[in-house]
DNA sequence: ATTATAAACTGATTCAGATCAACTTTTTGT
DNA sequence: ACAAAAAGTTGATCTGAATCAGTTTATAAT
């Protein structure tokens, strides 16, 4: 029996392994080895796509599972008692989502797919666990989250300092690089989140957002067409960054 | 000879150790018992005290290990290549620091004393294969990067969304909650930081931290002489931070 | 296909907080 | 104790982005 379960997960999910899948040097698995791998393997759960809009985790339900992106991607973000939202960060293939719901036992922040996203679902539990034995992965748990921080904290410094023109071109540097880590072109991309969803992030407003990227491709830095964007002027956009993508 | 040294430490340490710090309910050795304490201090280093301006750790250094404050108070920052510097945190005794250098090795940012500072100091390597161990201490340090996390992104939305009487209100609110959890007054404090530094850490200006305080003073909410601040409403300034202390 | 609805863009106006400048108080070093 | 430097406060002015309003374009629904 045992035989027959295992016989029938290889033959269903031979492409559906972490040892497969072409995510793993980004994901968790970077550095495993295979038998490593397939103890990781054992613990998470594939997801069936989702479609725009739907939920992968709600703010205040119980903090249960860890997410790893496989395709598609999608926005966490808060929302106030008032009832206004804060988006907190965007996510693509390869990242892991969630593990700042470990302090509090309950999710801090929503979930949401921006466009047709499969994601991994792994119980937080086993994974630490797991950890216990596999050192290389416990490491990367903690790179993870120790990356989080970081981020979280460039997005202050953007916040705290930072105008409209530098907060849109870092923003568009930092979407550029992390597709470019993703084997995608670093210089032509389509952007799934709206103008909204990026004012809402970078503490502008759409109109302000808006006027960015006209004067951007006025000057020529850029090209957009709605939501593909074409960098045009690299360096001119790294100036008006400050060099700080 | 082993003996002799052991003997040693209970002497010249025995208010020197974790289970006799008045804090150890607030930092990482949190519901470990005797025993597993005794293993947590065999690894930590208590430092001697630091004096204000002081380095903890310098931006750029090899990371190597992480802080534990025992008295006084640090303020964490960034400096950016332009040379300007952005505050991305204040610590206080109890508070783990430094664990955001994980992921790439270096210390991403300098932490520095802003009064006469205690710490301990814990080598992260061995801090980890301590916790292979001790489930409770591997689970203590992911809670407080879960943590840090969370508390990033509520800066976020306090970047993102708010004006400076709203900043500036969650900020004191913030802090007496802070000292609360420390054993100490919730509505009589005295500011270890700056004008300057809170002001940085806002993203205000001076001037328009100073003005706000003059104006919570004149409405009857606090009472601020100097860095002495007194809490006299607390009802009017969650309802200045719209209750999102 | 065609309408309804939402998203995105553009212009005019307003305003909160930055900037500039002067002054007062506190801290530091001799 | 004193001078010098740093930190903090207050006022006047300016400005970048918010707000308000209207139009255009894209997306969704029938």
């Amino acid at each position: 029996m045992n035989h027959n379960i295992s016989l029938q997960n290889v033959s269903i999910s031979s492409s559906m392994q972490c040892c497969n899948c072409n995510l793993n040097s980004l994901c968790m698995a970077v550095s495993l080895d295979l038998s490593e791998m397939s103890k990781l393997d054992r613990i998470i759960s594939r997801g069936k796509p989702m479609r725009k809009g739907q939920l992968l985790s709600t703010q205040g339900e119980n903090f249960i599972s860890v997410f790893a992106l496989k395709t598609g991607s999608v926005k966490t973000y808060t929302t106030s008692a008032e009832g206004d939202e804060q988006i907190t960060g965007f996510y693509f293939p390869g990242d892991l989502i969630g593990l700042n719901g470990i302090h509090s036992g309950t999710c801090p922040d929503s979930i949401q797919a921006l466009e047709t996203t499969t994601a991994c679902k792994i119980e937080f539990e086993q994974l630490d666990q797991l950890s216990v034995d596999l050192p290389k992965l416990r490491r990367q748990i903690l790179k993870t989250m120790s990356k989080d921080i970081c981020n979280e904290q460039n997005m202050l410094q953007l916040l705290a300092n930072k105008n409209s023109d530098e907060r849109v071109a870092t923003f568009l540097l930092r979407l550029s690089n992390r597709f470019k880590a993703r084997g995608f072109s670093e210089s032509r991309f389509r952007l799934p989140m709206s103008r909204n969803e990026i004012a809402n992030y970078l503490g502008l407003t759409v109109e302000t957002v808006s006027r960015v990227f006209t004067r951007m491709q006025k000057n020529g830095f850029i090209l957009v067409n709605n939501k593909e964007i074409q960098i045009v002027e690299l360096k001119a956009l790294l100036k008006l960054a400050n060099n700080t993508a």
